[in-house]
DNA sequence: TATTGTTATACTCTATAACTATA
DNA sequence: TATAGTTATAGAGTATAACAATA
């Protein structure tokens, strides 16, 4: 007999997450990036020309914490401010041909890193297992695609 | 037709294990207690007795952090540290009464927590999901009941 | 006067290393 | 000399608030 309480979805969710959120960290520390600049990436490649405040307003994160993600990525050369010169309060920003190729090798890392994660399912399963989670992320207001990690 | 790469179920599981992990820290924040301090709680509950080193081993943290754990268990009363009269270098760390208290407060607060994130689901897709999270922790070598916010 | 972006500051969390007491 | 536990220190990451430029 086992006296434990048998362990739940919810604690399995939360170990399975940080386990997967610390891979993934370790493959894009190879390429000079944090897991919050990719998902950075990620929102600008699909909105091109968005203001930082729209980018911030679109990940739930304060400005402040924006500026220092777009600075990383301005120095690593995978992104472009241009001023709106309607306004030139306002920076538009845009990818650069490296931060194009940037993209394609993320999803690279992407399959590859969801392929090792779920090693122990046939195929059959990972499309139920996403079925499930993805009904539970959206009954829950989850954004597709926005890691709650940018907010406060 | 939508232009974006599906969203697979690695970031799926990051996305709510992060969410899973914040709601549970709202929970357990109301008993004045860390998410990481209910973690180890569980542990002391498992094996009573045991020595900080063998509690932070088990863990896999740096045995630095594990006496400011233990230190707010303690001053909240929940814990016990006893001198091994053996080896008076040891403490050996025990559940008080409130702490066996709190540890009835947990179950219900977890059991609560479960049926809120597991909301979207039928009873049976449940079980299904849990067999599924439960073999790939297992194919991932994750131990049960452990987080892996432990590790550094 | 309001808004965009930035910088300055403080706070939290964690790890590394130095220290003590026992063995 | 080695080990259990603790304290001191420093580093990363984040948020709050103050600031400069533009509207």
């Amino acid at each position: 007999m086992n006296g434990s309480p048998p362990i739940g979805s919810a604690f399995l969710l939360a170990q399975l997450g940080a386990h997967a959120t610390r891979r993934f960290a370790e493959r894009v520390e190879e390429l000079g990036l944090s897991p919050a600049q990719t998902g950075l990436l990620r929102v600008i490649a699909r909105r091109p020309g968005e203001s930082q405040q729209a980018l911030a307003a679109e990940l739930g994160t304060p400005a402040t914490r924006l500026v220092a993600l777009v600075d990383g990525l301005e120095r690593r050369g995978l992104i472009e401010r241009r001023r709106n010169p309607q306004d030139r309060r306002l920076y538009a920003v845009f990818l650069s041909d490296q931060g194009e190729e940037m993209m394609r090798t993320l999803a690279k890392i992407g399959a590859a890193h969801e392929d090792e994660l779920m090693a122990a399912l046939s195929a059959e399963e990972r499309t139920v297992l996403r079925g499930l989670l993805a009904r539970i992320a959206a009954e829950h207001g989850l954004a597709p695609g926005i890691h709650p990690g940018y907010r406060g």
